[in-house]
DNA sequence: ACGCTACTGTGGTCAGACCATAGAGGGGGA
DNA sequence: TCCCCCTCTATGGTCTGACCACAGTAGCGT
């Protein structure tokens, strides 16, 4: 009865602890897979299914081969994981898609007053994505591509990890349906225009340090959008 | 060569794919493990990678034995995985515990802002953790337990499953801290005092529907009790 | 001195075995 | 006849051992 606990669950809350006082940080190796496995006393089965998740979330990279880049290597970059977190729970009807993008609008307003706000924010990357949604011969899977990578540019931009990989990972949950959504659209030319313009006043919004002016438009921006492609009934 | 693909990730798709295309839903159960590895023509350890990993995600839940409880069941309850994903970042220093702050910050101004503009919320879950935490036998940990589970509840009151996840998730990435920095303070008593007034105030305010009003006496509470704590520089 | 080769260490995968558990069903006794 | 207990079966949980693929390394032969 002593065996309740799990023993993928004892890896994980060992890799935890070294994580929380030190013994591993970020670009360290963590012992072979039959090491932690006699180490902790369980099996190699358990010890990869505690990586696998490690893995998914993000925070670790595992590679074959020996060197210094094989094994399991602490990395914590946290976008992948959020994004198969959020996407697997709106497929699962575990997020509705409504709070999805009302959450989408909520921290992109967030990001909007942040920038605003900075005496200097460095927008270059998202000017360049700019630059390249003004390509002519772009399909609308790739416009929308670029269209996130600018939102998600301005969530960087803003300086707040946490914020930048739940975009991410809310844009990459609800990719399907916006990609979907662009089909039911008339004159997807002229959408793509007015998307290009909306980018571009929010930039100037931004650059001019007006917050609440920016806010608005990435407001009106996201949902406009959303009605034209008939995806959620309002916001 | 052909097999780059790693076989767990072949689970995974196949189990995302049933789910998006409705072959699987909420209630359902997977086939067993022996007849999905059999199906996809893999070994069952690596399908038991895959269901590792949307077992801690919160998508399944596993049970032994016969009967309707047992086997992987759908069950797409996102907080548990949420705050996994983000305490495992936090340790893994991905996340800046300044971003953390500031991204809950964020998301209780929403949540006021919500709670506020609605004719009648329903507020009745955080008033009874209020008057649980009048109780005068608290120990600092319980009380900011509590503390915790008022917040939730009034984001959950706001009816967005995603941000109530995610402020689930964000409290929990921060509860060592949060409970550390307790004992940094001088007068308990006096403190735990000052967070009863404050969620008294919240709900009236939501109660009397000021947003604006709420959300800045969220915003107070959270960076008050942060500083007093000496938890983080400002936010 | 150079290049090839075998070796070693790593994750990736599979097969098989065994255990614990929980329901289902059947047989025997009251 | 009815009820209780025992066995059977289906399931996840775990371990062991084996093999493969891959990448760097060391040593050997030329």
């Amino acid at each position: 009865m002593a065996e309740a606990v799990r023993a993928w669950r004892t890896v994980l809350e060992k890799i935890e602890t070294d994580l929380l006082d030190g013994a591993l940080a970020p670009g360290d190796r963590l012992p072979p897979e039959r090491e932690l496995a006699a180490n902790l006393g369980v099996g190699r089965s358990s010890v990869r299914e505690a990586l696998r998740v490690l893995e998914v979330m993000g925070l670790i990279r595992t590679g074959t081969g020996s060197g210094p880049t094989s094994g399991a290597i602490i990395i914590a970059t946290p976008q992948g994981g959020m994004a198969a977190l959020l996407r697997l729970q709106v497929a699962a009807q575990g997020f509705p898609l409504d709070d999805v993008v009302r959450t989408r609008l909520v921290l992109e307003a967030a990001v909007a007053h942040a920038l605003g706000a900075e005496p200097d924010p460095d927008l270059g990357a998202a000017r360049l994505l700019l630059e390249a949604m003004a390509a002519d011969d772009l399909t609308p899977a790739e416009f929308l591509a670029l269209d996130a990578q600018f939102h998600l540019a301005l969530a960087e931009a803003s300086g707040n990890a946490v914020i930048a990989a739940m975009m991410a990972g809310l844009r990459s949950a609800i990719e399907s349906y916006v990609n979907a959504g662009a089909t039911r659209i008339d004159d997807w030319d002229a959408t793509a225009d007015r998307l290009r313009a909306e980018h571009g006043a929010i930039l100037d919004a931004l650059d001019r340090g007006e917050p609440q002016r920016a806010a608005t438009l990435v407001h009106d921006h996201i949902t406009g959008y959303y009605a034209r492609a008939a995806l959620v009934r309002d916001a």
